[in-house]
DNA sequence: ATCATTGCAAAAGATTTGCAAGGTC
DNA sequence: GACCTTGCAAATCTTTTGCAATGAT
């Protein structure tokens, strides 16, 4: 295991509702980690690739991500099957958990960030963290009563959220069904 | 509204383990009500395949459906647009409830049968229902923090289940992350 | 020098759409 | 007869893969 002082780094700074959780190492020093862990090389548009998703803290798809970026031609592009394979490898490393939203596949933070779980807007869109201890403690609940070893889980509350109902106060029309 | 008799039809045997709701309509006499509420028409696809989605009481996607059903050339058979189309009209019409897994959308039985959540075994990819009102409970209460209206929610606990895990005892291997 | 990684082009898989022919009301 | 639906073919969208060139160790 290769040494490291174990000072605890501040991560982007977080706009983040939950707060954020003390880390050793920064997602960059992380991944270099399990990169030489695995025999893996540290390249160039890997380095790009955890910059560009820790720089800001949302939920994004590799869409969005390809946007962040320089485009073709530029410094620093990256292709986009190096942006699928890059995300695939951060969610081995543990730098980001992946869920699927309207038939693609969305990504967040998980690398020193709280476990959380979200409301969705079928409105606005907009995803809304939120935490819960003892929906953890009810899901082992449930999934020790089926001798279910549990591994993670993933829940989203659909809905219309604080904003958009105000807005929708006056001009309503007939709600999607989920 | 148009008439028919309220009595309670018996819905397809169930190896359900969560048992069944009280339904006046049957989920065909349901869809054409919608079909007639809609102007829409009483096809002989949208017949067939409420016939072969409510066969069976279990999950299944777009493909699993076409399998179902004859092949091209024999009487019965529905396109694979069709089939597409028509399960978006099950779910607008509150018969079938659709979730996202590993990238494909997933149907299951709404009308008639009660609410509930799924564990999912990474190693048989089997969909184990659970029902808990405590969760409800729960998910309204921290909606209601947010000023957040629900319209519903998709749950599912991702690990091992318990045949799987027996199964295992002898032959592990790498935890998949989720 | 070895061998992992990248970018390109193309493939793959799921779902959707334009449209002419056919079916339902 | 009006017009909604279907099936076909093709398009779309997201993600993945084969492979030769490039780059990291």
């Amino acid at each position: 295991m290769p040494a490291d002082d174990t000072q605890t780094r501040a991560l982007p700074p977080a706009d983040f509702s939950l707060g954020k959780v003390e880390v050793a190492l920064s997602p960059l020093e992380r991944f270099e980690e399990y990169l030489r862990s695995r025999g893996m090389r540290n390249t160039e548009q890997r380095r790009l690739l955890v910059d560009a998703v820790f720089s800001h803290h949302d939920h994004f798809d590799a869409d969005a991500l390809m946007v962040r970026l320089p485009s073709k031609g530029a410094a620093g592009y990256v292709s986009r099957p190096t942006v699928y394979r890059t995300l695939s490898e951060f969610v081995d490393a543990g730098l980001l958990r992946k869920f699927e939203l309207n038939g693609r596949s969305v990504y967040e933070h998980d690398y020193g960030y709280p476990q959380h779980d979200h409301m969705y807007c079928t409105q606005c869109h907009e995803l809304i963290e939120f935490q819960s201890d003892e929906l953890l403690r009810l899901r082992d609940s449930v999934a020790a009563k089926h001798r279910f070893s549990v591994l993670g889980h993933r829940l989203i509350v659909i809905g219309v959220c604080a904003a958009c109902r105000s807005a929708r106060r006056r001009s309503r029309r007939k709600q999607d069904r989920v």
